[in-house]
DNA sequence: ATCCTTTTTTGACATGTGTCAAATGGATTG
DNA sequence: CAATCCATTTGACACATGTCAAAAAAGGAT
């Protein structure tokens, strides 16, 4: 397997471990792209029709409400993204997707990837258990949201995240904590 | 195919149509259990160890918040249902499961579950679609609570649960959407 | 260093929603 | 047809959080 897709290849690993020649296939359907801090790598109204893997960088998803960027995620170096309606759905999407460091991305294409799906049926094994963890950590986000008041959600944020704090705007923190930057700032300011 | 999972098989087959022995597999590993209305299904701090299929019936998902009782999620018939983060990490639910409504309610093991994964490969492509979409299910409700008003979030359960909301007493609604039963009661005087 | 831009903090105020308690309404039962 | 129970509504009030505007702080560029 080429060294490249190391860091993608043993996230799949720690899930299941694939045929050998399903991963040959997998690693001749991506593609590696370079994108600037700043840089849109899938603008609103648009179809997200790729699977993207952040091997580094920084990335947030983000939509518009009332003219106000309220971000919906995250996602840090090791993970894999999309814009989940629309991606799975194959809609547009509501949300932007842009890089918020410069960042290297594999991607592989959803039409390709529905391919792979049907001729190696292991995928399937790993596709299925990558789902189920990011289903339940969209559940927990969900429980979170309801349950959680401000305060704890910022803390519950810093300790799982300790390093992401300080790379990320506090505006787009709060948004994706559901409060505003105003709220935020008072918050660290008791602490 | 035995004729009482129907309303099941229909179910899968509208996300992909599984190979003859491994419904039969299926088939043979279900159980089949009535619930008398008020009755639970999975009470809190239970391993969720049953992924359950709502043939007849109405379920919902609740967890408690300061010594009040809020409903995570409400399940119509014909749907698959676990506690979520219980049932996928095999960890203790935080949550409650009852019947709130007379109920007919098939179930197969987590540990069966698995063994089927592995002997039955496409039967993962079916467990991926579906959490697939259970995937987003989940990823709007999240956003929604974030970017839908109180008032809309009502009109927009109206909308898609027409059905529902003569079944279901009004605090539990109230807290699926989250808000206070009083809220709602206020939203919906304005109308 | 200084200027300019962006980010973060602070202040004042409005408001939606929660909370608690009481009243009303509806359904069920003896 | 009372009497009881439960669900729902209503009222009064408190409070966390949003909003808007301005000040302060932090970075970047020249």
């Amino acid at each position: 397997m080429e060294e490249k897709f190391i860091l993608l290849f043993n996230l799949l690993d720690s899930f299941y471990v694939l045929h050998q020649d399903t991963k040959q296939a997998l690693a001749n359907s991506i593609q590696i792209k370079e994108y600037k801090n700043g840089e849109i790598i899938l603008p609103q109204g648009d179809t997200n029709k790729h699977l993207y893997f952040l091997e580094k960088g920084l990335v947030r998803a983000f939509y518009y409400k009332d003219e106000k960027e309220l971000t919906s995620w995250i996602f840090p170096e090791n993970t894999l993204f999309i814009s989940v309606y629309s991606f799975l759905t194959q809609t547009p999407s509501f949300e932007t997707i842009e890089a918020i460091e410069d960042c290297t991305i594999f991607s592989i294409s959803h039409s390709k990837l529905q391919e792979l799906y049907n001729s190696y049926l292991d995928l399937n094994v790993v596709g299925r258990k990558l789902t189920e963890m990011y289903y339940v950590q969209m559940a927990e986000r969900a429980t979170n949201l309801r349950m959680i008041d401000s305060k704890t959600r910022y803390e519950n944020f810093i300790e799982n995240y300790p390093n992401l704090i300080n790379r990320i705007p506090l505006g787009y923190v709060a948004s994706y904590l559901g409060m505003s930057q105003e709220t935020l700032s008072r918050i660290r300011k008791l602490k």
